[in-house]
DNA sequence: ATAATTCTGGAACATATGTTCTAAATATCT
DNA sequence: AGATATTTAGAACATATGTTCCAGAATTAT
């Protein structure tokens, strides 16, 4: 028999993640890509494939961090409004604190539009954030922690809209004070 | 003498615009572009520039464009909190009618993270939407159609960063009741 | 240790890409 | 109309890019 192992596919997933954050998919070359990653194109294409099928490889990884992270984080919380609130929160906390702002929401503007794998990735990935928030927003209307007439279904996209143009503001002004106040401001509106 | 006058470079530009509009800036190229705006590349070197060139007049006829329609469309509305909404829906129509979405935003994320020319030209029609709408805001407020108690700055900044979430929305969903939805319930907040 | 088989580095390849060059076309002024 | 200066089309160029190929290295079962 022959070699079997080789480098560690997750690690080199991950590390061609970051280029194409930083890069977007268009913007990264192959020769970025692999020196990042610490591998030949051959290992590459033996193994993970072309260009194309690393980027769902590395927005794969990037969304399924995330949900992973999503839920470790909001478990122990007790009070579906504080966990809402920590959600809305944690979430002010990343995009003020992450230079290349998210890589999701850059992969929707640049490549979504056009390429239907992405976008269904994307869509998986947003609806996630959905099920996780509906469920909080529905055990705090129950709960009567939520005073607010509206459906819960608006309510969850409603709040989860907010994040994109969080997003924007921080890469063109780069003011967290901004960020802080729409956020102390949505939570305003949701107790209400 | 010798030759003078040559191609309409305005029309030209909103040619290359729509490129940059449907492909990004790094995916659209120099052929894509000089056949779109029906010039070679030879005229195209000598009158506006190389790729990047063409890029910036292209943001900023975008972005120019919209701040006329803008100022136009409001122009004849008497009532601030009026103006306003008529702001906030056109957006929503803009947006759910848009196949290719916003170049604008499409920019801010490809490239504005690392282009400073191109995120002072963003930034500068972020300021310029803020501007107008921080106006009729105040207006609002003095004329009491507005009985928010928040101050004007942050509930502009709070409009504002709707539309690029909604976008996004159509963009993953394309489901125009969302984000209309979403809109009553932003005009039914700022009333509030 | 040896054989068998697979993996890996990096050269090689074909094409794409941004830009420049050249020669011909064209508009302006006299 | 003719001279002149500039523009323009498209070939040409150098480099970049995504992908493949090949020779040698490496690992496993015998």
């Amino acid at each position: 028999m022959a070699r079997s192992v080789e480098f560690d596919e997750q690690l080199a997933i991950s590390r061609a993640m970051d280029v194409f954050w930083k890069k977007g998919y268009n913007g990264a070359t192959m020769r970025d890509l692999t020196e990042a990653m610490g591998i030949s194109s051959s290992s590459l294409y033996n193994t993970i494939g072309d260009k194309h099928q690393l980027f769902i490889k590395s927005i794969k990884y990037y969304t399924e961090s995330r949900m992973t992270a999503a839920r470790k984080q909001l478990q122990p919380i007790k009070s579906p409004l504080k966990a809402i609130e920590k959600f809305i929160l944690s979430s002010v906390y990343v995009i003020t604190h992450e230079p290349d702002s998210c890589l999701a929401i850059k992969t929707t503007f640049e490549v979504a539009t056009t390429d239907e794998q992405v976008q269904k990735i994307i869509k998986a990935d947003n609806e996630f954030t959905y099920n996780l928030l509906i469920n909080l927003i529905r055990k705090a209307i129950e709960m009567k922690e939520i005073k607010v007439s509206q459906d819960a279904e608006m309510l969850t996209d409603y709040i989860i809209n907010h994040f994109t143009g969080w997003h924007e503001s921080f890469i063109i002004h780069r003011d967290k004070t901004r960020i802080k106040e729409m956020a102390a401001f949505l939570i305003k509106q949701i107790n209400q």
